[in-house]
DNA sequence: AAAAAATTCAACCGCTTATTT
DNA sequence: AAAATAAGCGGTTGAATTTTT
């Protein structure tokens, strides 16, 4: 007999269930290499595998299927992820569609741990925690050496923060970001923060390494849909988000990509905003600089 | 060091849609 | 044309693993 695997792999009504053990996966990979995919019924009749064509088939699908990607969803994955949830909602198979090698179960998976809504990732909590607890620091070194040389890209940043700041009373927030610094803090993910966007609402602008960006937003911002465009080195990005199903508290802000801006790009810029009366818009202006 | 809490993700369920008989 | 069977979809579950306390 095969492996009789502790844990919940037990018999119900004829068919095994739970975990499939490596000789059942063989018999499942011969039967398709000998007679193709479907017809799924008849894999227990031919190789008396006790197994549903319903569990099979997920096998195949989800497992065995040789085309299938191994390892981590990359960071660009990520990327295709979000924006088509913001288009398409929970079509999982939909979005699957762009991402070879990717299932729709691996996507809904990804996206429920990462990105529910009142459930930002662990991972970006944790990098927002040690940016802001950076930032502090930052901040306690400069009043203690006030006056001094301090870097000349952090007393922009911060003195258009202050700006911004202001603004945010308006309506309105502008913000530079900073450039990419090989010192910012970055999640393990790869992400980079690249600078709050604006203060006074609870939100940070992230981008990877690629230049690829996008920001997340939290709760008090935003309830509804939005949109905009970003545009650096002549080309222009639109982006837009769909309100996640009525009343969301939570939501990301967008994502624009800038993968085809390269090389020391200056003052990217862009604007976004919210529908819902009353939710402030913010204005951004990158600086951004790939060296 | 151990226990508890959190996270992950493979596999399940029920329902819908498509195909076959 | 209708019933039966298969495939496909999305939400949910829970054992195993990882992280935190």
């Amino acid at each position: 007999m095969e492996g009789e695997q502790f844990g919940w792999g037990r018999e119900e009504g004829g068919w095994r269930k739970g975990p499939w053990t490596a000789h059942e996966d063989k018999l499942l990979v011969e039967y398709v290499e000998q007679h193709g995919e479907g017809r799924w019924n008849s894999v227990a009749k031919i190789t008396g595998l006790k197994r549903s064509g319903k569990s099979c088939r997920l096998r195949w699908v989800n497992y065995l299927r040789p085309d299938l990607k191994r390892g981590k969803i990359t960071p660009q994955e990520e990327s295709v992820i979000l924006e088509l949830h913001a288009l398409w909602g929970n079509r999982w198979s939909t979005i699957a569609r762009s991402l070879p090698g990717r299932t729709d179960n691996e996507i809904k998976n990804y996206w429920r741990t990462h990105f529910k809504k009142g459930k930002p990732s662990k991972n970006i909590e944790r990098a927002r925690a040690r940016f802001l607890k950076q930032r502090r620091e930052m901040q306690q070194i400069s009043q203690l050496q006030s006056g001094g040389g301090q870097q000349q890209q952090q007393k922009l940043s911060q003195d258009e923060a202050a700006d911004a700041a202001s603004a945010v009373d308006s309506g309105h927030a502008e913000v530079a970001v900073a450039p990419l610094a090989a010192t910012l803090p970055h999640d393990d993910d790869g992400l980079q923060i690249m600078q709050e966007m604006a203060p006074d609402m609870d939100d940070l602008l992230y981008c990877y390494p690629d230049m690829s960006a996008y920001s997340y937003s939290y709760e008090d911002i935003i309830g509804g849909s939005g949109g905009g465009t970003i545009s650096a080195g002549g080309s222009t990005s639109e982006w837009s988000s769909e309100e996640l199903d009525g009343g969301a508290t939570w939501t990301w802000g967008s994502l624009w990509n800038l993968d085809d801006v390269v090389d020391n790009v200056d003052g990217a810029s862009g604007a976004c905003c919210w529908e819902p009366a009353g939710t402030p818009c913010c204005r951004i202006s990158a600086s951004l600089s790939t060296s």
